[in-house]
DNA sequence: CGAATCTCAGGCGAACTGATATGC
DNA sequence: CGCATATCAGTTGGCCTGAGATTC
């Protein structure tokens, strides 16, 4: 029993799963999943470069691209150069996209608040840190990041 | 600690960390993670319905139409009529989709070795437990299901 | 110089909406 | 008839490859 391709296959239902809820809950305003997933980051850490939001968002730096210049052109975001490094992009907030990440949470917290009522508080955190260590094991260097620390340095953990 | 929110991004970067590595280790052979989700569904109950394929993969009839069109296409899986109601689909492995599952397998196997390998037996049947659970609550009825009853049917748990 | 960050062009698989044909 | 299954047309967002510009 418990098989890799056992976890896979739950893994992958439960994601789909919770991903096509996210997405009904969402599409109302006119925001996918994975645009209020990057909304969320940057009201968690507002002000990083755009290969911060990469590692955080676990995307690519194309693809994570052309979602900010999208949400730049909705005025939720704004992309302004970083004052140290010209190579990067340093990302905010603006307000507009504080008013509309907390229009998104109201509409998407029954779903988390059912999510969340799935597990007592041991269990929560057990599979938080079971998926934690998936995610933490099988990250690839996309592109050997080395980071260029926003504000502080969080020490990207790399696999023996 | 562990809000919703939290393990819906705990969920989602363990997914896509394990997606990203099963695309990679798949690409060589020209099909993608989700393809060879069929084609392993296949080997588990061959000769079974678009639809019942589409619940199992959780994914919806127009995507899964294209898919096996493509596979079909590729001579890995036949689509024939089925024999009891005219308007499904039985789906069936060919011997080369056969053969091909076999070396995907192959391809894959490191990969479903190395996530079985972080866990030990107990959390790894929690892990998938708690997986289940959520796939379980969230689904919706897409299409409200009742089934054709392929071999045997199993039933289709409506949440009240 | 090499390396890092981001930009740009283009292609592709998957998910979706909505409408339709056909058989139960 | 209603309903279920599958099909078809078309759109979109996200992921990817590969190339290039700019800056450290």
């Amino acid at each position: 029993m418990s098989s890799g391709h056992e976890i896979a296959m739950a893994l992958r239902a439960a994601y789909l799963t919770m991903h096509r809820q996210s997405q009904a809950h969402l599409t109302k305003h006119r925001v996918t999943a994975d645009q209020f997933v990057v909304l969320s980051l940057l009201t968690e850490r507002d002000g990083i470069t755009q290969q911060e939001i990469v590692r955080r968002a676990s995307s690519d730096p194309n693809t994570m691209r052309s979602m900010l210049v999208l949400l730049e052109h909705r005025g939720l975001v704004a992309r302004k150069r970083h004052p140290t490094d010209g190579r990067a992009r340093h990302v905010t907030l603006t307000p507009a996209g504080l008013q509309a990440y907390e229009d998104l949470w109201e509409s998407i917290s029954p779903l988390q608040e059912r999510l969340l009522a799935l597990f007592d508080p041991f269990e929560a955190k057990t599979l938080v840190e079971l998926l934690g260590r998936i995610s933490g094991a099988l990250a690839r260097p996309l592109k050997r990041s080395s980071g260029i620390s926003d504000q502080r340095s969080d020490r990207v953990h790399e696999e023996g």
